[in-house]
DNA sequence: CAGCTTCCCGAAAACGTTTTCGTGTTGAAA
DNA sequence: TTTCAACACGAAAACGTTTTCGGGAAGCTG
C-alpha cells in the first residue's frame, strides 16, 4: 500500500526544496530545464497528483457544487442532477448531492453543512415544508455570505437570486387550451395543495384557460390532493361523481392514476376521456395508453442552472447582483391518452 | 455581505491567541471559564462555524463518500443513492455523486478526480464499458492507496473489496421456476449481452431453472439485446416468430416492451402470455397490466453499502483486509402480468 | 523565602499547496 | 577588477484548523 506522494516527499527524495518541486511541475521558467525534467519524471513515476483539499484551502474555492433537492427517487429531479453533473464535469466541477426529503430541517442542516467551506455555490429546489413555512432564513444567510445560489423549479419570490424555471402557468394554460379546442366540455383538474408553488401556478393556468374561453369554473371538477401517496380514492370519487370528458393532471402520478380509475370504471381513454399530464417521465412514456404530457426538460434545466452558477462563480465581478430568471420552454408531448388533437 | 468569520478574526477581535479561541470553543479545561464563555458568546454572535476544508486537510479525512454510477436517470440507481445518502447523512458524511455514463474513460477520470483527497472512500457500480474491457487498474490503484471501495450490483470477481449484491442467479432461477410451476411451457428470455455481469447471472438462472426441470433450452427463445434503446423490433420479432406463453425479462424496459408488443399482436397478458420482469421500479408499478417482477431493494443496497464503507473507514484497524460480500434478499412482487400463480 | 503545583494561555507545528520575495552564483559588460 | 543582470533556487507566508508543548503568574507548602 503506497500512500499518495506529496510535494514534500518528492522534494526530500530529490534533495531540492518544496518550492522547486511545485514550480517544476507547473513549468515555471524560474527552474532550469535540468531540474524541471528531473522533477517531472520523478513525479510521473510516483504518479503525483496535487491534493485537492489543500488546493481548496489555499485557493478558497473547492470547484464543487452543492445540490439540495427534495428527493432523488423522482425522475424529474434525477434528470436535473444529470443535467447539472454534465456541465459541471465539463467545467471541472464536482457535485455534492444532498436530499431534504421534503423536510425543512433537513434542508437547513444540509445547507449549513455544505456552506462551511465544502462547496462554492448551491443549486437547489425547495422542499415542500420550506415552501409551506415560507422560512428562507438559511438561504438568505448563505447568500449574504457571498455564496451564489441558483434555484430551480420550486422557487420563491421572497429570495432574489438566479433562477431556472418553466412557465408553469403558461404550460398549463396551453395544455388546457388544447383540450378546449379539441371540443372537450367538462375538463377536470387534479392538482396539489396551493403552497406547492408549481402546483399553484399550474392550477392558475387551468383556470385562466377556462376563463379565456368563457367557461364556468366548476369547483367540483377541481381536486386538490394533499397526500400524494394516497390519491387513488379521491381520484376515483372525482371520476365517479362527475361527468368528465377530460382531465388535466399536474403530475404524472395523478395522470396515471386517473387513467387506471377511468379504466376500472369502464371508461375508455382516450375515446371517452382525454388526459393530459405534467412532466415527461417514465410513467407517461410506458403507461398504456401512454400519456400526453407537458414535457419539462430536466436535463436542460440542470444544464442551465449549472451554467448560471458557474458563470457567477467565475466572473468575480462580484457586485453586479443582476439576478436572472431563466425560463426553459416546455412542449406538449402528444401520446395516446388524448385523441388526435 | 459578511464573510464567514475565522478563528483568527475572533482571536484578533478578543485580543487572545488563536489557540485560546479554538480551545474555548471545544470546551477545553485548559481555558478559564471567563474567557471560555466570552469567546463562545462572541462566536455564537458571529455564527462561527469551523471551515470543513481546513479540518479535512488537518485530519486527513473529508467525511465525504464518493459515488460512481453509470447513470442517475435510472430508478434503481436513484434508489441506491437515496439509500446511501440516508445512512451517510446520519453518520455525518456527505456524498459526492459522479456519473460514468457507462463510459470507461469517464469512470477513470471521475475516480482519479475524487481520489485526490476529495473523499474518504468509494461506492460504485461498474460501467458497461468497464465490464466489457475488464480493465480495473484504476480501481486497484485506488485500493492500493489505502482507500476503501465498496462495489454494488455490477461488480467483478477480479477485484477484492467489499461488495453488495443480490443473488441474481437465484432470483432469476426462482422467477422462472414459478413460471414453470404455473404450467407454462414455452418460456422465453429477454436478456442483455453477456458481459453485463448481472445480465449474465440472470441468464444463467433462467437456464438452470429449465435444466432442473428437464426442459430443453431453445436458443430461439433466448434474445440477447445489445442496444437497450432499440429493443422494440427484436422483441416484436421474438414474439411473432415463436410460440411463447411466458417471458422472463432481465429488466423493466424489456418487460414493458414485451407487453406492448404482445398487445399489439393481439395477445392478452396475462391470459395468453405471462411476463415476469426484473427490478421493481416505476415502470413495473404503473404499467398496465402492472408487471410481476423481481424486486431488488435499492434502498437496502445503498444502506448496506454505506454501512460497510463507513465501518471500514471508522475502524482504523486497517490491515484486516477481510472483505465481505453482502447479499441482499430479493422478493418476487406479484402483479397483474402473471396469472395468479 | 525557596520551591513546587496549578491554572491559563500562547507559540508553533502540522496538514499540502502556491507564490512572493530574497539571495547566492555565474557570466558578461564596463 | 568591479558592477550588474540573469539565472536558479530556497525560505516563508498564507489558507483555517487542532494540538502539543512550554512557560509565566499565582498560590500553596514547608
Amino acid at each position: 500500500m503506497k500512500r499518495k506522494v506529496t510535494l514534500k516527499q518528492i522534494a526530500k527524495e530529490l534533495d531540492v526544496s518544496i518550492s522547486t518541486v511545485s514550480k517544476s511541475l507547473r513549468d515555471s521558467p524560474e527552474i532550469s530545464e535540468d531540474t524541471r525534467l528531473k522533477v517531472q519524471a520523478f513525479a510521473k513515476l510516483y504518479n503525483y497528483k496535487p491534493n485537492l483539499i489543500a488546493l481548496s484551502l489555499k485557493n478558497r474555492k473547492t470547484k464543487t457544487i452543492g445540490i439540495i433537492i427534495p428527493e432523488i427517487v423522482h425522475h424529474f429531479f434525477a434528470t436535473v442532477i444529470s443535467g447539472i453533473e454534465h456541465v459541471a464535469n465539463e467545467k471541472g466541477y464536482n457535485v455534492i448531492v444532498t436530499l431534504s426529503d421534503e423536510s425543512f430541517d433537513k434542508e437547513v442542516i444540509n445547507m449549513e453543512m455544505l456552506a462551511n467551506g465544502s462547496i462554492d455555490g448551491f443549486i437547489m429546489s425547495l422542499s415542500k415544508e420550506t415552501q409551506f413555512r415560507r422560512d428562507f432564513h438559511h438561504i438568505i444567510e448563505v447568500i449574504n455570505q457571498g455564496m451564489p445560489v441558483v434555484m430551480f423549479d420550486r422557487v420563491t419570490n421572497d429570495i432574489s437570486c438566479d433562477k431556472v424555471i418553466i412557465d408553469d402557468n403558461l404550460a398549463a394554460y396551453e395544455a388546457v387550451q388544447k383540450l378546449i379546442e379539441a371540443g372537450f366540455k367538462n375538463i377536470a383538474l387534479i392538482t396539489t395543495v396551493d403552497y406547492v408553488s408549481v402546483g399553484k401556478l399550474r392550477t392558475d393556468g387551468y383556470i385562466k384557460a377556462l376563463k379565456t374561453n368563457n367557461r364556468a369554473i366548476d369547483p367540483d371538477l377541481i381536486l386538490k390532493i394533499e397526500d400524494i401517496d394516497n390519491c387513488t380514492d379521491q381520484i376515483e370519487q372525482l371520476i365517479r361523481n362527475n361527468k368528465i370528458d377530460a382531465i388535466f393532471a399536474v403530475n404524472e402520478l395523478f395522470a396515471v392514476t386517473a387513467i387506471k380509475e377511468a379504466k376500472a370504471q369502464g371508461i375508455n381513454v382516450p375515446e371517452e376521456m382525454a388526459i393530459i399530464g405534467f412532466t415527461d417521465g417514465i410513467i407517461s412514456k410506458y403507461s398504456s395508453p401512454s400519456i400526453t404530457t407537458v414535457g419539462q426538460n430536466g436535463i436542460k434545466m440542470g444544464n442551465k442552472a449549472a451554467q448560471m452558477l458557474i458563470d457567477r462563480l467565475e466572473t468575480e465581478l462580484e457586485e453586479e447582483e443582476h439576478y436572472r430568471t431563466e425560463v426553459i420552454e416546455t412542449q406538449l408531448v402528444i401520446r395516446e391518452s388524448t385523441p388526435t388533437l
